[in-house]
DNA sequence: CTTCAGGATATTGTATACAATCGACTATCG
DNA sequence: CGATAGTCGATTGTATACAATATCCTGAAG
């Protein structure tokens, strides 16, 4: 049987999605680890609810490439390793650079506002210096940007690639807390760019974000045994 | 009552897998119409199973974006429109792109034998002149291209973002087929920079084709009425 | 004639039951 | 002792049953 969970299920979007966004959380911060399996009915009777949501919640994670699901092998955690991370790294520097040129040519005032808030939240969330709650900040703050782009098509895409992504920064501020400035600084310059409308400039402070990023993020992984090695 | 399906299906995949790509196919090829109500009984009674894998199949057509499922209201093919178009393209240009420069680079021999018979079998398709046979041997093509690239994020998001894409070069294909020469062109260059392994080169000759396409199939759904107008 | 309340109907969301399949274990044979 | 076939348990895949809710229609009141 597997790691007990320990988030609440309220249903404001739907049991399943509900679902989804509390394992998510999990997997990313790992209170499920890498490799572990992932048993409906298991989790289905800790919740107190049927398979038939947990079934929906884990193909969700799938499509966020979070869990993997083999046809009646059942589903489990998806591995981390170097390989996995360059290939989402190298997805996030097109999609997120256009992302913040589009948001620049598209966003309106409210877009604005809302990016300001959660920039200030992320300030915020800096200063407790919890990788934990900068990390939802700074995921806030990207959904922001994205959102400003008023590209369906690319948010979709990207709500399918940024959790992934969350693993691996989650591992490297862990071990290295002073990466969440650089991620501060970066954020700033690209919003930055937004407001002022420069398409190329929000487009270039966001590549060289996260190729810088890619990295650091990188280095700290490698020099880490998070790839958890097969059991 | 919805649209007769007029597909069988076998189950080398799974069942869910299966129906979600003859219903893909009947969306893209409009034999299911922007719009069009998509009951999972009704599907469900037209290939005597129950609804449980239709479920399941309309959740992988959602996140392929040719269906949208708003809860408790049901399902229906997503529209066409031109503000669609142009986010399929923008972000096609971008991660396209990427899987050709990375194709060039990480390509096996056997991904290059892969990539020469389905350009073969693109230019035949090309002979017998149906759009049809065309887009289906395309995706081929554009499906092995992706493969060579070895990067199964980049892979995943494509997947999820060419089955958009095909539909408006659909329409475009049927309204003017000469349109199929340029695509065969194209593809004809990315080919040989990726056998000749220039990143540069594959990736300039990808986003030109791609932004040649975005031209061209853009003015020919203006001029039709292919956004099929709210009912 | 329009508007709003109420109920009937259609359809999805969830739960449960059953079938099929995979993996591990065991016992038997060489 | 090792290999292998057969069986059993665990888990997913599919089907069905039930619950909840949105939509549409009807009809009465203003």
């Amino acid at each position: 049987m597997g790691t007990p969970l320990a988030f609440n299920l309220s249903l404001p979007e739907g049991l399943p999605q509900e679902l989804a966004r509390g394992l998510e959380e999990a997997i990313v911060f790992r209170d499920l680890t890498p490799g572990e399996r992932l048993v409906e009915e298991d989790i289905a009777s800790q919740f107190d609810i049927s398979r038939s949501p947990v079934r929906e919640a884990f193909r969700i994670l799938e499509t966020r490439g979070l869990v993997l699901r083999e046809a009646r092998r059942g589903s489990r955690v998806a591995d981390l390793s170097r390989r996995d991370l360059d290939e989402v790294y190298a997805c996030r520097v097109e999609l997120e650079g256009l992302a913040a040129a589009q948001a620049a040519r598209a966003r309106t005032p409210a877009d604005l506002d809302s990016l300001d808030e959660r920039l200030e939240a992320l300030t915020i969330a800096r200063g407790r210096a919890s990788p934990r709650g900068f990390l939802r900040a700074s995921m806030a703050l990207s959904r922001a940007i994205h959102e400003a782009s008023h590209n369906r098509t690319l948010i979709r895409l990207l709500s399918t690639l940024e959790p992934q992504a969350m693993r691996y920064r989650y591992v490297a501020y862990v071990r290295a807390e002073s990466l969440m400035d650089a991620s501060l600084e970066g954020n700033g310059a690209v919003a930055e760019s937004i407001h002022t409308g420069d398409c190329e400039a929000a487009s270039a402070a966001t590549t060289r974000m996260i190729r810088n990023a890619w990295a650091v993020v990188g280095r700290v992984f490698d020099e880490s045994d998070a790839a958890e090695p097969a059991a």
